[in-house]
RNA sequence: GGCUCGGUGGCAGAGUGGUCAUGCAGCGGAUUGCAAAUCCGUCUACGCCGGUUCGAUUCCGACCCGAGCCUCCA
């Protein structure tokens, strides 16, 4: 409680300090995935920015009610299913459950909710029908829109004018539809298509309906953060505001957040432009903790440039840490407040996590050059700060010779190796023991050798 | 066209009106039988042009270049 929190607010487009309604509880929800296909490394992002937010939330404030949905029911999961001739609910069971896999092996913490759309379909047709009755939607040819003219600051949070959205527009517009603006809350579903019962027929929800019905429901009225990637500030969150501002009442969200994309040669990642890079092939190659570290390497409002130095240098960064870790492995830890470091105060300035990781280097440096003391807590702040970051939680010596199986050598090979290679020394037969080095480098295991005999470690490339 | 956001050293990436980011890589050294790890030292910066200022990478303006949203998208 010692480092005030300021984060960037996108409606206002500065950073505020982070006042929560209630501190007792802080709410936040984050758009969560669609359910039709493995993740990309991009879609990751939110839910390793988040998860450092949640963190630190809980950190500040203990109780803090974190929501991230799954949209499973949508016209691309249909389509899914229909191309694999299977029911929309395998698909979306399916990717869930890859989907937490995913999320999970990238070190975050379950959201304290994970709300599924289909199991708020009631939800969204009463919210519906509130803005029909307020007169904020209305029917046409089975669909129910909204009307974006029905409601005066529509736009305010992506900045744009009702009048200026015709200009730009790329997509031939129905013609049932008052404004070009207005939006689907609910649409028609044909037979074989899925869909529930409801006052304007069988069909369901558009995709921005199920955002603002979940959130009323679990977190209530005016909640204190809701966060998403960038590209969903126009439409998916300005519809958000409009559907539950319109229906409810009240600001709907306090603080805004958005994180920039990930990149591949400066172009942004995403499923239409075939440039993507799923967690789950980039798991087979680089250990969650690398990627989650990758992801923290730029500030979450700045667009991230993905490439494979980018994770090689997040593994050596780790390795880094952990050398040093390894190193006081015999030392205690103390309780230490973490509140009082630089770390934490990179932080609380709007999530600074580049700031906050250099911030462990110079944890790391203590660890190596201090007296005992230092070194002792040094060692302590650099595990409260690791694990604030959901970083740094393994057995150091686990870390430096574990993680993929890089290796084709077993470590009982590599230990009688290392017995020979020490009698050699003994007896200066050098010649041998250089033989050994390198035959194990050649298997990508380092030998280090030190006053207390030789250790060995994966070797970085 | 409208609305946003950027351009920092070989790379990644913070930040600031006036000595230092940080990391990787490089170079020199210490240490080592040789290495590794570690340590010490060290070189490359702030897109371009003006303005404000004692002083600007940092503020203001123009320009050039790039990205995002306006269509499903994290």
């Amino acid at each position: 409680m010692t480092s005030s929190l300021f984060l960037f607010n996108t409606s206002s487009r500065k950073k505020e300090l982070f006042t929560p309604k209630d501190p007792e509880r802080v709410t936040m929800y984050v758009c969560g995935p669609t359910v039709y296909n493995y993740i990309h490394i991009g879609n990751a992002r939110p839910a390793v920015v988040f998860d450092v937010l949640f963190r630190l939330l809980k950190r500040e404030y203990g109780t803090v009610i974190y929501a991230r949905n799954i949209t499973d029911v949508d016209d691309k999961i249909i389509a899914a299913a229909q191309e694999n001739d299977e029911s929309m609910s395998a698909i979306t069971t399916r990717f869930t459950k890859a989907y937490r896999d995913d999320v999970s092996a990238l070190k975050t913490l379950a959201p304290t909710l994970e709300p599924l759309a289909t199991e708020h379909i009631e939800e969204m047709i009463q919210l519906t029908e509130i803005l029909m009755n307020k007169g904020h939607a209305y029917l046409a040819e089975a669909n129910v829109l909204f009307s974006v003219q029905s409601m005066k600051d529509y736009g305010a949070l992506s900045n744009r004018a009702i009048e200026d959205m015709l200009a730009g527009a790329r997509v031939e517009i129905a013609q049932y539809k008052k404004h070009p603006g207005d939006f689907v809350l609910w649409k028609p579903s044909k037979s074989g298509e899925p869909g529930w019962d409801s006052p304007w027929g069988f069909g369901r929800p558009g995709w921005h309906l199920e955002c603002s019905a979940m959130a009323h429901s679990h977190l209530g009225q005016d909640i204190d953060i809701h966060g998403g990637g960038r590209d969903l500030i126009f439409p998916h969150h300005e519809n958000e505001i409009a559907q539950s501002c319109c229906a409810y009442g009240g600001n709907f969200v306090n603080h805004w957040m958005h994180n920039a994309t990930v990149d591949i040669d400066g172009e942004k990642m995403s499923k239409s432009l075939g440039n993507i890079r799923t967690v789950r092939d980039l798991l087979k190659n680089y250990r969650g903790d690398v990627l989650k570290l990758a992801l923290l390497s730029t500030h979450y409002r700045s667009p991230l440039n993905f490439s494979t130095a980018l994770l090689e240098q997040s593994e050596k960064t780790l390795t880094s840490f952990y050398n040093g870790l390894r190193e006081v492995d015999e030392i205690p830890i103390d309780e230490v407040n973490i509140a009082d470091t630089s770390f934490y105060e990179a932080l609380c300035d709007d999530l600074n996590t580049p700031l906050a990781i250099s911030e462990l280097h110079s944890m790391t440096k203590r660890i190596n050059t201090g007296s005992l003391s230092e070194k002792r807590i040094a060692k302590s702040q650099l595990l409260a700060a690791g694990s604030l970051l959901g970083l740094l939680d393994c057995e150091p010596n686990a870390w430096l010779q574990g993680g993929l199986d890089l290796i084709s050598i077993s470590p009982e090979e590599i230990d009688s190796l290392i017995l020979e290679r020490d009698k050699a020394k003994k007896a200066k037969n050098y010649a041998r023991a250089d033989e050994i080095r390198g035959l194990l480098t050649g298997k990508g295991v380092l030998l280090e050798d030190s006053s207390d005999g030789t250790r060995w470690r994966r070797s970085s490339d």
